[in-house]
DNA sequence: CGGTATCCATTTGGATACTG
DNA sequence: CAGTATCCAAATGGATACCG
C-alpha cells in the first residue's frame, strides 16, 4: 500500500516529464501504429498517421528514440530505407497505450456529446446575462 | 476482432481530438488526484499539482467539466466554494490514466538514462563530425 | 526515401493585476 | 476563495525548399 501510494502520488514532476513527451498526440498516436504493426518505415507511418507533417513525425520519432522507446534501424541502401519499431521499453508502453485507444474509442461520442450540451448551456447563458459593457447608447 | 480491430485502429481523428483535450499533462494531473482524492476545491488541486497556474488549472478544468469528465458545485457562500470532482464517465477514464501513471512511475529512471545515453552519443558525433561552417581562422 | 533547414502564423502558458 | 482579463514570451507546428 505503501508502495501503491508513492508510485501513484509521489511526484508528480515526474509525471509532467514523461507526459509531456508521451502525452502528445503524435507519440501516442507512433506507438500506437509500432505496436500494432511491428516494424514500420518513415513513410508507412506518416501514411497510416492522418495529418502529421514530415516535420513533426521526425521529431517526434527522434524523441521517442531519445527516450529509449523506439529504435531506429538504418539500411545503407539507395534509395535509403529506415526502420522504426518499439524497444523492450515501448512494448511495455504499448499496454498503457492501448487502454486510452480503447477509453477513447468507447467514450468518443459521449464526450462529443457533453461538449454540445455544455456549449448550448453556454450560449444560453451568455444570451441571459445582463449587458455588461455594451448596451445600445442611450 | 474486427470490432477490436475498427475500435482500435479505425479512426485516428477520434484519437486526436481525445488526446488533445486529456493528453496534456494537467489534464492528467487534475483527473489522477480526482480520482485519487475524490473531491477538491480548487485550492487544493492548485496546491497538489505541482506548478500549475492559476489559468491553467482553470482552463483545464473548463475543458474537462465542458466534455463531460469533471462536475463542478458551486456553493454560495462567502467566501466561494467550488467543489470538483470526477463524474462517472470521468471515472472510467481513471483505469488507462491509473495505468500510464504507473507506467511513468515504473519507467521514468529509465527513460532518464536512455536521454543521457543518447545525449552523450550525439555529443560524441558532434564532436567528431567533419566542421561544417564554424572553424578557427587560418 | 528520409530526412534537414528555414520561415512564419498560431497556440500555449506564465506573470500580473483586478473582481465578486 | 475562485476566479477573469490582459499582456507578452516561448513553444508548437504547418508549409516550403532543399539535400544525401
Amino acid at each position: 500500500m505503501s508502495l501503491t501510494d508513492t508510485s501513484k502520488s509521489a511526484n508528480c514532476l515526474a509525471m509532467s516529464d514523461v507526459l509531456n513527451r508521451i502525452g502528445d498526440k503524435w507519440s501516442v498516436m507512433v506507438v500506437g501504429m509500432l505496436g500494432r504493426n511491428g516494424t514500420l518505415r518513415f513513410n508507412e507511418l506518416k501514411r497510416l498517421i492522418n495529418g502529421v507533417s514530415q516535420r513533426m513525425l521526425t521529431l517526434t520519432l527522434r524523441n521517442l528514440e531519445r527516450d529509449g522507446l523506439v529504435s531506429r534501424t538504418i539500411y545503407p541502401e539507395v534509395p535509403p530505407r529506415v526502420e522504426y519499431s518499439l524497444t523492450e521499453m515501448g512494448k511495455t508502453l504499448q499496454e498503457p497505450i492501448d487502454a486510452l485507444w480503447n477509453w477513447t474509442a468507447e467514450h468518443h461520442m459521449s464526450i462529443i456529446d457533453a461538449r454540445e450540451i455544455y456549449d448550448a448551456r453556454e450560449n444560453l447563458a451568455a444570451a441571459a446575462e445582463p449587458r455588461k459593457i455594451a448596451y445600445a447608447r442611450g
